[in-house]
RNA sequence: GGAGAGGUGCCUGAGUGGUUGAAAGGGGCGGUCUCGAAAACCGUUGUGGUCGCAAGGCCACCCAGGGUUCGAAUCCCUGCCUCUCCGCCA
């Protein structure tokens, strides 16, 4: 949610920062609407006061044993009138609401432009590309002959895109999330979450997952839940409607939860084996930060993401994502991306974003700064990491020419001294 | 799932439909006293909207949304949440 008084004196900003995400919302729409509900308030916030004044007198009459039929006859009308403008100024103000929930966030002035995900920045990459003296499989070769995981009973379980970790496999996968969760917690200064998985409209449209993407979500009708489909949701807004202490700023969270994507209208792309899936797990960083202190907090936050990536030794490039690129709420984001040899392709394990007061707006979380007038806190998120890619690209790493794949070290603590999967 | 009780300010807790934005106590903050502290005493202490250069005015908010009424924290309906008991259950 954008600051209205900005869109009010900078509607052709507001426009350009609509266009550049290449999203339609109709902002003149939105200025009529604020100008329109500002004078239908001032008109009824009038007959109000005369109805609070009235109500007055008409008590001391009453007091007095006064007959004060008039008066309230007349009143009368006056309460009819402010209860037709009121229907009206719910109406304007509901307009208002839903154009206003509808802006994409601005993008930061650091944010390149572009036109699509093409126009995304290459920042770094590091990690030596993998070499292999025999013609490296892909994960879904690797794990069938390894016995990892199970893509077809899954899909008789639950349906295709559900996948089933299986032995080692589940082991490997627990391992991963337990490492991540331990990294941040114990090093980088994280206060672990287990959040609900299901979660309601209202969250949901605090972090902006809703309206706009109601159809990629699954919902729980008879409950009206939805399925998170990220750890952001639940765990952001945890300090819905609060107002934080300030000594508590910067709250660090991270958080695993399995999250679930419809995915609906990408069939067919990049549908390999995990490469897209509807239920996948994830840690999730999540920062509440003072306004200031955001942009370095990103940084800080895309360094603990990235380190997760080089303990397990992937290789992996940043790309800072153009205006295009960017997603509904954010003001600035950094994908990373670990490098997968058995595709022969870079795949989006992490998405560090800014959404600056986008969100604290939309779900009302304020500070109060020196003790004086609250102010919007400032949220961002990040994934530390997203296992199943991050599974994709240690299998096709560390795979040898006999069929194995190696463990990374930092996981032997949580494989219990298991060093190298083998078929069973 | 069934039966009951309840949701008031930072907290506890009053509140007969008509100067109640809300008693009282506690807490917080400021001050007096003190070398300092405690105690005591005095003062102060919600959020948002709207108009205004400002001072300030006005409006709204006693879980949320509707309704009754000239007027609702107070009456009615719906929903949500909490607690107690019963049932079911990992």
């Amino acid at each position: 949610m954008l600051d209205l008084q900005f869109i009010r004196e900078n509607p052709e900003k507001v426009k350009a920062a609509v266009a550049a995400k290449k999203q339609v919302v109709d902002i003149d729409r939105v200025v009529s609407l604020d100008s329109e509900r500002r004078s239908l308030i001032h008109e009824v916030e009038q007959l109000k006061s005369l109805r609070n004044s009235t109500s007055q007198k008409i008590a001391a009459m009453k007091r007095e044993k006064k007959d004060a039929g008039e008066v309230i006859a007349e009143m009368k009308n006056v309460s009819d009138n402010i209860k037709q403008m009121d229907g009206r100024l719910k109406e304007v103000g509901e307009e208002l609401q839903t154009l206003l929930a509808s802006i994409p966030n601005t993008p930061h002035e650091s944010t390149p432009h572009g036109q699509s995900e093409e126009d995304n920045v290459a920042v770094s990459e590091w990690g030596e590309i993998p070499q292999f003296d025999f013609e490296p499989k892909d994960h879904l070769q690797l794990g069938e002959s390894l016995g990892l995981f199970d893509f077809g009973r899954g899909a008789k379980i639950s349906g295709a895109g559900f996948p089933v970790y299986t032995g080692q496999g589940a082991l490997l996968e627990r391992a991963l999330i337990n490492f991540m969760l331990d990294t941040h917690t114990q090093k980088n200064g994280y206060t672990e979450i287990f959040p609900p998985f299901l979660a309601n409209a209202d969250s949901h449209f605090g972090t902006g997952q809703l309206p706009k993407s109601a159809d990629q979500m699954y919902y729980i009708n008879e409950d009206e839940l939805y399925c998170v489909p990220t750890a952001e949701v639940p765990v952001t807004n945890l300090h819905r409607e609060e107002i934080l202490e300030e000594k508590d700023l910067p709250v660090k969270y991270c958080a695993y939860t399995a999250c679930f994507r419809r995915e609906a209208g990408s069939y067919g792309k990049d549908t390999r084996g995990f490469l897209r899936v509807h239920q996948f797990n994830k840690v999730e960083l999540v920062k509440i930060v003072r306004p200031e202190h955001s942009y370095e907090e990103l940084e800080l936050l895309r360094t603990n993401a990235e380190n997760i990536l080089r303990a397990l030794g992937l290789r992996y490039r940043v790309l800072e994502l153009c205006d295009a690129d960017l997603s509904f709420a954010a003001a600035k984001c950094y994908d990373l991306e670990a490098w997968a040899p058995g595709e022969k392709q870079f795949l989006e394990v992490s998405s560090c974003s800014n959404f600056e007061s986008f969100q604290a707006r939309r779900m009302n979380m304020r500070f109060r700064p020196g003790g004086q007038k609250t102010e919007f806190v400032h949220t961002l998120n990040g994934s530390g990491l997203a296992t199943a890619r991050i599974f994709v690209a240690i299998l096709e790493t560390y795979q040898t020419k006999e069929g194995t794949v190696r463990i990374p070290e930092v996981l032997w603590p949580y494989t219990h001294g298991l060093k190298e999967i083998s078929p069973s």
